[in-house]
DNA sequence: GTCCGATCTGGACAGTGCTTAGATAGCAGT
DNA sequence: ACTGCTATCTAAGCACTGTCCAGATCGGAC
């Protein structure tokens, strides 16, 4: 017989029951997010785009941060595969250190107020975000690596959890920064916004860093 | 009749006209903060914790915003001071350059709500905070010039400016991420929280790094 | 001594996160 | 095919928020 769900969904613009809210709870904030910003981003406003009570959401996420945290999830996934492709177009150890710093960056630079929500959700957990695990194949373990390859047989493990933190503190830093005003003059002079990232990219960390960047 | 405004300022506990009330919603509102953490800062509250009606305010203050700006103002005087203090107790460049990094981290690690009032002030305007604009004896160019001389002749301008971008950058990073879990284990190996911020600072930027860092 | 303008209050409005009680409908068991 | 059961959704409401307004209060200039 017929999948009833399906003729429902088609038939009816808005059935009693959704029949995937959860993903579209997340969707319509994504769409929110990037069509009016952070600030925008409340319960109520979620619940209305995607045409639904304002009581609904709660019977798919227990608060406004569990929704969030679906946002951001699907936001690191993103970033990740940003990251995971830079990886594929870098020769030495120190151009990959700065392909995926941009990667990074760049994200940050194309959908600003996922990324402030993607931050905001670790933040307010006290806890490194999706992606920055020490999971295998994470991109921290990406980073880590290329640090590693970069250093050689002398340097303590130590030393290479550190830079890779201290590169990873330097990436999100500029990610938050790198749209201030008083950067502009540079980024003109340096001509372009990437050509700015790359340029302060270039000092992500020592091991990789051996010879002065190049510019 | 009687003098009315001391007899009243004295007798009656909350007079009409309270005097300074600026400066006490200020205070009030850092009290918040460190009681309570940023979540419970709302203008209410801190109209309620000065003892004045929710409306008193907006004689003061433009909106919530303005007085979030005058909180984080009083803020970044003190990191300012804590920074000039430690540029007093090291010798060499890159000694210099770790004690700036761990007296603003430090600071933020101290007053993390009010650190998180501070950058989310700015970060609101897209604009680099106070004491990081680019004047004489500001913040900035403290950093600046411990790179300036840690780099000696042969280095550009433009390099000295995107390193000290970068030494920036990885200290706001830190700043918001020493507090992550994760990194607990890697604090106990190193013996402390401080030792575990020189760790991450060392890695700040090339210049005043010739050598591998010494722990 | 009177009035003006700065300061403060009480009350209101729209919007928020969240809860509760009740309506609706898909699905399993008989 | 009928009957529940359960997941899903709505409507209404609570306490709270930022902000505005009319009016009360008062310090200081004239």
């Amino acid at each position: 017989m017929m999948p009833p769900m399906t003729v429902a969904a088609i038939s009816d613009p808005r059935p009693y029951h959704h029949g995937d809210l959860r993903r579209a709870l997340v969707d319509a904030a994504a769409r929110i997010l990037e069509r009016e910003g952070p600030s925008a981003l409340s319960l109520r406003a979620v619940a209305r785009e995607a045409g639904v009570s304002p009581a609904a959401p709660y019977h798919h996420f227990k608060d406004k941060g569990e929704l969030l945290d679906a946002v951001a999830h699907v936001g690191w996934e993103a970033l990740g595969d940003a990251m995971t492709e830079a990886m594929t177009k870098a020769r030495d150890a120190h151009e990959l250190m700065t392909e995926l710093g941009v990667a990074y960056v760049c994200f940050s630079q194309r959908h600003p107020a996922l990324y402030r929500v993607m931050y905001d959700c670790s933040r307010d957990k006290d806890s490194l975000p999706e992606g920055m695990e020490n999971n295998d194949d994470s991109a921290y373990c990406m980073v880590r690596e290329t640090f590693r390859k970069s250093a050689g047989p002398g340097v303590a493990e130590l030393d290479i959890e550190l830079a890779t933190i201290a590169a990873w503190c330097t990436a999100h830093g500029l990610a938050e920064m790198s749209g201030f005003a008083q950067f502009s003059p540079l980024k003109r002079e340096l001509g372009g916004d990437e050509a700015f990232l790359r340029g302060v990219l270039s000092h992500l960390g020592a091991f990789a860093r051996r010879t002065p960047p190049a510019r």
